[in-house]
RNA sequence: GCCGACUUAGCACAGUGGUAGUGCACCUGAUUUGUAAUCAGGGGGUCGCAGGUUCAAAUCCUGCAGUCGGCACCA
């Protein structure tokens, strides 16, 4: 027999005979190696241990404490729970069970729906079948071989999936004990090495295949980690985001609230109206400096603008009507964009006109599914801050490039500098011949690439094919919050098509009537979401500029009170958001509410401040005082307090 | 929209068929206080909505709505 040559990590080489298995090769080295390693990497790629090894190759024995077996801890947890679920509701079908970001999750079709006491009977019996510790063991069956297995087995969901394997990959079964599943594997050497570090968290609804034709499966989501302290560090880590809740800070924040009658719509209480207005204030100077005009265009128009703009036709399950006494029927604009045409259309355009850009802070309206609603996240009305690009075909570049110089910027005044740009080509319901989509999904394709190289690495970017709008391709900006949650904001689309449907030319330069190309784009995307977003990446602790309330003027003694509307007043002349706490309380009650309630900047007065006109200042987030003169401190927070840009 | 759970005072929760409770908040009084809860007293709920079962329903049943966790959809 021949021998191939195995080289390790290190550098170091090994001459093995070729049909050797790594476990073969573990064991030639030490037996203790061949004990704690569960898996091996041949080539890079992650391969059962009991797998032969036929050709030279770079090889790395993988242990259950390396990064690379957490997905294999994952993987056998998932089928674990499989056969738990099995084993305690015979006759429940299997269907998939994929590691994902932080677990597995594994979705079952079951008569009965799980209760909320089934997850801790699955995880006993998880941690009954771990402590067997069968090893996984791996059979190449035929098809009708499988066929016949599953089918007997009343595996139906499995008979799928057996189908949609293209006839020239080996169908998979993998054992443990005398339970087995279609897996295209890896798995670990026996379910032993899954350990105890795992919890199963909650169960779900989900379609087959992800379709919402497709029979709704119960998903059951699991957490699996090499250690228990990893695991407790995750669960510790999801409290800590449940803290962040913007629907829970906007509550104790008094920034909005929801209620019944008005199902994803928000109240927004004067505080968080505040907020909002000073997003607006910061994004209309923004566009102010880079050329922007502003508009503001009707709520409702008749449906069949809706129709001609191909809104009806696209979107019209989305969209809110309403019939008027005269029984004409009008719809609330979903988008801003036919609106922005019509403005266009009003005076003959030259393509020296163009780049005309037009923004407007517009309430859109979206009959959103009831499910989807999530907060501020998920509404349905809310407010863009929308504006449309017309320009020539040849301007394209420049002038996406020019956003995305805009929207990265804008970005960074929020601390928010881990981006991810994702591309969404044509969808399957859409407007506009194939060759105009070619156009625009090559030219964002190419400003994609030119960010990429101007960024140096900073941003990363990723390729969603179907996802565009209808009416053209777009770019998704997303943003990685201060504790590693993506938002998707913004959004740059190139159309070729509503303009031309709406009716909307320029002349160009040898006196012909030319359709522009629009680009649609949004920033924040949301005014509302966008808050919520802020909301959770700052745990409510804004940056002062932000801050709906920036100062509370809180005495020590009722003495202290004319002092304290002195110092009030002299911040509220700068400019800076202030109220006055006089209560009759104790300054440590002030102190801690106003914290609670995330107030930036708490200065507390007494007798010994008002004589010599100091105040005592604390920051939200410390316990430090700092005592300094009234006009210092007007000058310091007054210059904090100023937005960027 | 689909699957599951939940809905009791402003907030957080307890209460599984027999007169609705606790903590915080709120109100009143006392206290004038130096940086995360001063003390005492008091008021407040047709238990999400609508039906039904029962001598009796927050509690059991049905329908609806909203919320939450996912799925699907999406800014």
């Amino acid at each position: 027999m021949t021998d191939v040559t195995l080289t390790f990590p290190d550098g170091a080489k090994r001459q093995v005979p070729a049909g050797s298995t790594g476990l073969d090769v573990a064991k030639g080295i030490s037996p203790s190696l061949a004990k704690r390693t569960v898996a091996m990497q041949i080539d890079g790629l992650l391969s059962d241990l009991s797998d032969v090894i036929t050709k030279d190759a770079s090889i790395n024995f993988v242990a259950r404490t390396d990064a690379a077996a957490l997905e294999l801890i994952r993987h056998d947890a998932a089928h674990v729970m499989a056969e738990a679920v099995q084993a305690l509701w015979p006759g429940t079908q299997v269907t998939i069970g994929p590691v994902i970001d932080n677990g597995f999750f594994y979705d079952f079709a079951k008569a009965e729906p799980f209760l909320p006491d089934d997850l801790a009977k699955i995880e006993r019996k998880m941690h009954e079948i771990i402590a067997k510790n069968a090893p996984f063991t791996k059979d190449v069956w035929s098809r009708d071989k499988a066929r016949q297995v599953f089918r007997d087995k009343g595996e139906l969901f499995k008979l799928e999936l057996i189908d949609a394997i293209p006839d020239n990959q080996d169908l998979k079964i993998y054992h443990q004990g005398s339970w087995f599943d279609l897996c295209r594997g890896p798995h670990m050497t026996s379910t032993g090495a899954i350990g105890k570090a795992f919890k199963l968290q909650k169960f779900a609804g989900a379609y087959w295949r992800g379709d919402s034709n497709n029979p709704q499966l119960q998903r059951i989501y699991g957490t699996a980690w090499a250690t228990q302290e990893e695991l407790d560090a995750y669960l510790k880590q999801i409290e800590e985001a449940e803290k962040r809740d913007h629907r829970k800070l906007g509550r104790e924040m008094d920034l909005f609230h929801f209620q019944e009658e008005a199902p994803g719509s928000v109240f927004w209480h004067a505080k968080g109206w505040t907020l909002f207005q000073t997003l607006i204030s910061y994004m209309r100077r923004q566009q102010q400096a880079a050329g922007y005009v502003e508009v503001n265009t009707p709520d409702m128009m008749e449906k069949h603008f809706w129709e001609l703009s191909g809104h009806w036709e696209n979107y019209g399950e989305n969209m809110f009507t309403t019939t008027l006494p005269d029984e004409r029927v009008f719809c609330c604009k979903p988008m801003n964009c036919p609106g922005h045409v019509q403005i266009y259309k009003h005076g003959l355009k030259s393509y020296r006109d163009l780049p005309l850009k037009i923004a407007e802070f517009g309430k859109v309206h979206r009959y959103e599914p009831s499910g989807a609603l999530h907060g501020m996240l998920r509404v349905r009305h809310f407010t863009q801050d929308d504006a449309h690009i017309f320009i020539t075909e040849n301007q394209i570049m420049q002038e996406c490039l020019k956003i995305n110089d805009l929207l990265l910027a804008i970005y960074k005044d929020f601390g928010f500098e881990d981006i991810v740009i994702k591309l969404s080509t044509r969808p399957e319901k859409r407007v506009g011949a194939d060759h105009l989509w070619d156009k625009a999904e090559a030219a964002l394709s190419d400003v994609l690439d030119e960010v990429k190289r101007q960024s140096n690495g900073r941003i990363t970017t990723s390729l969603q094919p179907g996802e565009g709008a209808f009416y053209g391709p777009k770019l998704e900006y997303v943003l990685r919050d201060a504790i590693g949650r993506d938002w998707q904001c913004g959004t740059t689309q190139v159309d070729f098509n509503l303009a031309g449907r709406l009716g909307a030319f320029y002349i160009d330069e040898h006196s012909e009537k030319k359709t522009p190309v629009m680009i649609h784009r949004a920033i924040f995307g949301s005014l509302e979401r966008f808050t919520g977003i802020l909301i959770e990446n700052f745990a409510g602790h804004f940056p002062l500029w932000l801050a709906p309330l920036q100062v509370v003027v809180a005495t020590i003694t009722s003495d202290a009170d004319a002092y304290a509307n002195e110092v009030a007043a002299a911040f509220q002349a700068a400019g800076l958001r202030v109220e006055t706490d006089l209560r009759n309380e104790k300054i440590g009650y002030k102190v801690r509410e106003h914290s609670l309630a995330k107030v930036p900047v708490i200065i507390a007065v007494g007798m010994r401040d008002a004589g010599v006109r100091q105040v005592s200042i604390r920051r939200l987030g410390s316990q430090e005082q700092t005592v300094i003169g009234l006009d210092d401190a007007l000058g310091a927070l007054t210059s904090e307090a100023k937005a960027p840009g």
